[in-house]
DNA sequence: CCGTGATGGTTCAATATTTGAACCGATGGT
DNA sequence: ACCATCGGTTCAAATATTGAACCATCACGG
């Protein structure tokens, strides 16, 4: 089955900045054979997955990813569910907020959105994919994985995004501690320097972290007060949400957010 | 490749009325043996394209594909540019509007938009499949596609749907060439018994039948009038997609569908 | 106008992968 | 206790995948 996964990638070489791109581009990028490549890219099409386009003949994702979506969507409501909360929590907070979901070894932006309350804003971009541990999002849901899991995904390497990025994975371990003890994640200039961020961990029936809901700020608007609300805010955002999603907050979740009520 | 090409079945056998099933119901439903569709599956999972879910274990679409459809989304905005115009288009003529996108041999309802005109209005689903032979769009994308590709579609069994189905491929060529002549399909109770719908063709960049953009009216509402006003809003609403798109009207079209302004 | 280095796409023997009947352990109904 | 079903696993046999070398085409430069 190696040869699925080989498709898969291919389909991850398409991002925002590389909306589009050719045989010759994909196979060094994806390191794999020109030959084999092109064979991926047939069958991949032939399903609608990806389509070629143009004289160039460049490859980009097809048609049935969007039925796909919608498809699942319908059977389980994540997006459109979450949608309505996740813009209430913009507006009481007067931030951005944003919705992110674990895909494997990835956190992937699922949804934000923004407040009409002040010009200056963190922007996001849908479909982003997350630094674990440079992000207050990327922390709180590894905090709640298994040891097993987290430990995977901190071990490859971290890069550095800001003079405020923690890389040291001893001292990270050492984040998700207080994580776990406050229930939430903070993180300040760690991934974009002029953004301070506050996520809490999003749970599946059964009680796994599968994602993160969090409120980013533009440092120079923090205040202690608006810290407050944010916590306060963000954590029964978070509760509506995993209710929406048929799971129920874990007891011990429960107990650590109601400090913050 | 042809593991790729299973893999991907696989994925479609989850639909609205079966959005999730057990390992063996789907190696019943794919033909694949069981081993072979575990492998699959859990190939699958590992990528986020399917998960596990419940005691039972039974799988579904996972979330890869929401972000897959976003990146799609904002690489070629198909919905999303589209969804305006459509809404608009349900609006000036009171009634149900749809955009259909040709996945492969599929027909995919990409959107739809009703009209609180009306209480009673023809309803329609997300992601659904439509059948070529049954529907106004289905017969706009035919009519409009090379020669080869229309006559293997309709070289498949054709299922009648009510007593007013058209099964019969001869008769079929015939309507094509009607549709071809005036620029637009249309289907009374051809699918939905109590029915009727008027659909024009949608073109890509490079003047390839890639969708359709219908209105569907309960047949008991529709009048010569509603009709005429139909015909105008739908091709002018066409017009509008197809420039979003990225293309334009090829001139043979653009001029039949002058004739209804 | 030919050479050069891109591009997308194809071929076929060598090779690594997929396949599936049979099996396992668990669960549920009779 | 039995039987049927479930999800999942195994390993020899069968089959599909691989990739270096190959075309054809295009764009650029001397």
């Amino acid at each position: 089955m190696r040869t699925v996964g080989k498709a898969r990638d291919l389909l991850d070489l398409f991002t925002r900045q590389r909306a589009q791109a050719g045989l010759s581009e994909i196979a060094r990028l994806s390191g794999l054979n020109k030959a084999t490549c092109h064979r991926l890219l047939t069958e991949l099409e032939s399903r609608g997955l990806v389509e070629q386009v143009g004289a160039a003949r460049e490859y980009r994702l097809g048609p049935a990813v969007l039925r796909l979506a919608a498809l699942r969507e319908t059977a389980v409501p994540t997006r459109d569910a979450a949608m309505p909360v996740l813009q209430a929590l913009a507006r009481a907070t007067g931030e951005t907020a944003h919705l992110s979901l674990r895909e494997g070894d990835k956190l992937v932006t699922l949804a934000f959105a923004y407040s009409p309350a002040h010009a200056t804003k963190v922007m996001m971009e849908d479909a982003d994919i997350l630094p674990w541990h440079a992000t207050s999002s990327g922390l709180a849901v590894l905090a709640f994985l298994p040891e097993a899991e987290c430990q995977a995904l901190l071990a490859r390497p971290l890069p550095r995004f800001t003079q405020a990025t923690q890389t040291d994975p001893t001292q990270l371990r050492l984040r998700l501690d207080e994580v776990r003890a406050k229930g939430c994640a903070e993180t300040l200039g760690t991934f974009q320097s002029d953004a301070q961020s506050l996520a809490v961990p999003l749970f599946a029936p059964g009680d796994q972290a599968v994602g993160a809901l969090g409120v980013a700020v533009p440092i120079s608007r923090m205040t202690p007060d608006l810290q407050v609300t944010i916590r306060r805010e963000v954590t029964a955002a978070a509760a509506d949400i995993i209710t929406l999603w048929g799971g129920q907050v874990p007891p011990a979740i429960a107990a650590l957010w109601q400090r913050f009520t």
